[in-house]
DNA sequence: CTGCCCCTCCCTATATATGGGGAGTTGATA
DNA sequence: TATCAACTCCCCATATATAGGGAGGGGCAG
């Protein structure tokens, strides 16, 4: 079984976001494969990404949004379990264009892809792709699969510690009934019908509602809602 | 390095959740600890457990809802990382009296606890604890860390793939502009701001939601968005 | 023991969202 | 080429949420 005993070891010495790029740029050979990439997207909309394929690719695929059909990014945002890239689904015209498009840009016909999913709704690709045919890659993908999960942990774990100096979330806490009263509204109940479930007057029930609203910075209801939820105070 | 190749190697056999409850029970002794929990928590608020904990301390944790005061629980919220407990917070008056009853009911005074979060919002918390002292459980730590991280994330796979067949999110598809329109609210904007931020009228906007709302089988707006980002519907 | 946060209750306008209709254009897929 | 899904626009009445006040009791930490 491969280890990466060596990049795990230099990763623990990476204290600035410079460090980490060249450590997980460094990944590639470690790993075997052509292309590594690491793209992690937090509840704020911040990108942070380290990737090795070519720059006018990386601006295409960003300018065409191509996040939003590119097969790969969709099932992981669906899965749990690492992606190979061949047992996706790749009929339909885009998918199939895209594809193509990346291919030609040198990212390989082969890929793997981890998604990691973080506090505060944090979402992150890690990514490997090469140039090879499927008999070798079933092998590479059997081989590595538990080192590639083990390096995306680790990796999104030192992501996640420089961005914010720990990998602690944000500490806005909602007391227990303003987390009550959230919880109702995003079942889908109105707020008498909340309160009556909280067997609070309605009246009390909007308190909470602003206050919650107050300390998420939050504009309306659905707005607490759905910041409550992206900072996992929400278990709905 | 510690691999738990037996364990993986079982964790492929298991068909049915009475399986898996057995290979998780099993694990114990393959961890060297006195005690295995497993926990998952979906978006519809499905909740699945495998412990080794005596019946009536769970029944005494969940009669008290403690995983609202649990530090375990509340850290495993935030963090991404595993979480050894004794590097948590144990000041104020309910922690401390929720670890005394802890350890009296045979918890241990050592525990490791494993953060996952899969697709559609799901959360599990793999833990392991013992009565050991902090020299030992360090050790111990030091030498399982990566083996737990690999176990968890296996069982969990297994988990979801069991509850549904695959590991695939319930495939509910928003069109683009539903998406946009969901994202808008979710960000906090009302009907007349949204609209205008997708350049498109306030009428044309309503039909998004309504449509968004009926694909997600939403009562409001509010109940929409939630959903819809626990699905991972939405990048907000 | 004091301040701070949490829980609970009340009123009244006004702004905003919802429900239920209908209809024409494009684009892709079958 | 036919069909389905997505995108766009419109009206009207009603239900619901929001904003702004104010107030008392309880518990916990410094």
């Amino acid at each position: 079984m491969v280890t990466l005993e060596s990049f795990l070891n230099r990763l623990n010495q990476v204290g600035t976001l410079d460090d980490l790029d060249t450590a997980i740029l460094s990944l590639s050979d470690e790993l075997n494969v052509e292309h590594v990439v690491y793209h992690s997207v937090n509840s704020s909309g911040d990108q942070y990404a380290v990737t090795t394929y070519e720059p006018h690719w990386v601006d295409h695929y960003l300018g065409s949004d191509y996040a939003r059909i590119d097969p790969v990014v969709q099932a992981c945002l669906r899965r749990f379990h690492p992606v190979d890239w061949k047992r996706l689904d790749w009929s339909g015209k885009a998918a199939r264009n895209f594809m193509q498009e990346a291919v030609t840009a040198g990212v390989g016909n082969q890929g793997f892809s981890i998604p990691i999913r973080g506090p505060s709704g944090q979402f992150a690709l890690f990514t490997v792709s090469s140039k090879d045919t499927d008999d070798t890659w079933v092998k590479y993908t059997e081989e590595y699969t538990r080192a590639l999960i083990l390096a995306s942990h680790y990796v999104n774990q030192k992501a996640l510690e420089i961005e914010k100096g720990t990998d602690q979330a944000d500490i806005v806490t909602l007391s227990p009934r303003e987390t009550d009263a959230l919880t109702m509204l995003a079942l889908g109940y109105n707020r008498a019908q909340a309160a009556d479930s909280l067997s609070i007057s309605e009246h009390t029930l909007r308190v909470y509602i602003e206050s919650a609203r107050f300390k998420l910075a939050a504009m309306n209801t659905t707005h607490a809602v759905a910041r409550a939820m992206n900072q996992g105070l929400l278990r709905v």
